[in-house]
DNA sequence: CATGAATGAGAGTTCATTCAT
DNA sequence: CATGAATGAACTCTCATTCAT
């Protein structure tokens, strides 16, 4: 019984973690971290501010948090599709096409996402976050590294390298999309740049 | 004489200038637009705070004032450098030896323009800098496109889209190396990037 | 219930309120507006300077919002007084009688008051401080022509420069006694002042 | 000799002293003291802001000086005047007249002039301009008593009381003809003021 | 648990004053 | 004498954080 009532609490509490996450989310996309005020995020969330205070201890955690929630769904999403697709193509298909799809239902955690790992002020955030960031370019090396065995990616290639270049390949083109430069569908812009990169990777010549 | 003293006197406001500036840009760099304060520029610089005050009329002045800065010298030597290159493969090359060389030589200004142009808040910048921005861009697509035309380069490749994915892909390898996660060195980054470029776009299948 | 809860919150707040402008007026009686400091205001309000921008937006917003409740009860207690007095010479002496006790019981005030009514300066403060000034001239103007009407006051006299003349009497007259240069009693002073006025304007000479 | 050339100092620095207070003049009476800043007085003065602290050790002082000469040189007519006429009645009318005219001719300083001494904060200043200040009252009160003994003047009136009056009387047109307040020519007003008050005082019913 | 009034440290900015030229 | 660049204290205003209710 008594493990019931804690997960009682544990519910409304993590419903309350929930609800100011998402609402810290849209304000920090909007104003960023120093620009958004905690009286924002308390009502955005529809609560005062000293019940925000009552779910973290700072400012500043509510950021980590609101971050790694979005950036663990990422991670996770990714992966799982990535899993999914048969071959080394597909794999790097579906990371791309995941990661604009995640972006576009994401607006708001994307350009906080894009505006903390862009920065060189990375060094701030903890290593955990150096950790997922990395986590995600090591699966990338990983289907590289399988295709390069399976010699359908040139040997030539370093597939760590290539891993971080992907990423920022389609991080740009995200954030082409997220500013409302890219008149292509989400379709087309995947298309064309896994296209490219497949050209530019596969070992027969494309 | 007096044009040689006002000569002198205006060296003297500029080189105050660059001296507030390069302060700022490390301070940036460091703290982000929010972060930084006056007072901390001020002590880099090795100035007293009101005489910041003196040269710059806010903060924001600053922060504009430098990042214009930086730009514009990185958009100067990304041009002379591509004009100078005689063949698409050359100047292709040279836009990604440039950035990447002033990228090393000029690591504050870069970690704030990186910071600022990643982030969906360039929309804070006036019309200036997204001129700017833009006008990289399509430095890149008028090559790219000059390309088709001679034929070294797949015509079914839209320039506009392939101009910003050149760039975003140059912009992540800076931003590896910028935080040492390259073991590489730099002309061999720039020879896999090229690489893996000009096999993805070239018309004859690399 | 609802109802008398939000009355309690809402006396509270018109407490806080009251206290500041009180404080404010001894502040800015002593110092003016722009030698008054925020600090020292909140201090001789007993709060902290954070607080006392929870009630007002600015040191300007407190500084009118004190003429202006002073100002309000001054004009309200002026006009009660004269309607109630049955002749014009009854309202003349009223309206002298009752801006000297004000003057009296709101030192403070009137001390801001004179500061600010007697300088040029006057355009800085709204037209609504404007309109209430002349309101009260107006006041006296009217009572004046009501004499001329009834033959007691002669015809011959400017209503509007006379009101505006009394108004500076009665002002100077405060100010005197506040400066403490008046020796007489505040009831030998108002029929001193009387006297000399009724006899320049009464229409039988005296 | 030396003397001579002392004397030639001392009148380049009189002539300086007399441009930094016509030009601190205005700015003071269109800004105030707090409001006003050195630099915009040494401008005003086409001097550079060092210059000025050649002549006046803080701008109290440059404010006060300037007070100063405007009142010394408003109160020396006021005498001259009132004692150039031949009758009680003439006195008091020169008063006004004199006032009324120097106020015309001096608008900065009696901005400034009634913005001071209006103010309980009067305080501030030293007991020289209290005493200043006096001394005018006082010249009003020897005429009025001068009167009273003569016979033309009501002698149950204080002469104290009245002289303050009669000086704040024509203080208030003088502020209403600045304020722009009065459509009446200056002579009007003077012989609307003079008749009033001559009816109030006179001993034989005006 | 939830609230929001209260706090006060700290930010950007101004400007009287100084002093080397 | 004249200058104006440099200074830094002081000001207004903000906001993360706390705590009595």
């Amino acid at each position: 019984m008594p493990v019931l009532k804690k997960t009682k609490q544990e519910l409304v509490s993590e419903f309350r973690c929930r609800e100011i996450l998402e609402a810290a989310c849209k304000v920090f996309a909007r104003k960023g971290f120093s620009g958004a005020t905690v009286d924002e995020i308390a009502e955005a969330a529809g609560l005062a501010k000293g019940t925000v205070y009552l779910y973290f201890r700072s400012k500043r955690e509510i950021y980590l948090a609101a971050l790694k929630r979005g950036f663990t769904g990422l991670i996770d999403e990714t992966r799982r599709n990535m899993e999914a697709a048969p071959t080394t193509a597909a794999k790097l298909k579906a990371f791309i096409t995941t990661r604009l799809r995640y972006a576009e239902e994401n607006r708001d955690f994307v350009a906080i996402y894009h505006a903390e790992f862009s920065n060189v002020g990375m060094a701030y955030l903890g290593k955990e976050f150096r950790h997922l960031y990395l986590q995600q370019a090591r699966a990338l090396e990983a289907v590289l590294r399988e295709g390069c065995e399976q010699g359908c990616i040139r040997r030539s290639l370093p597939a760590g390298a290539l891993g971080l270049v992907v990423y920022e390949m389609t991080r740009g083109l995200i954030m082409q999309r997220l500013l409302g430069w890219s008149r292509a569908t989400s379709d087309e812009d995947t298309e064309f740049l896994f296209d490219l990169l497949w050209k530019g990777v596969s070992a027969d010549g494309g």
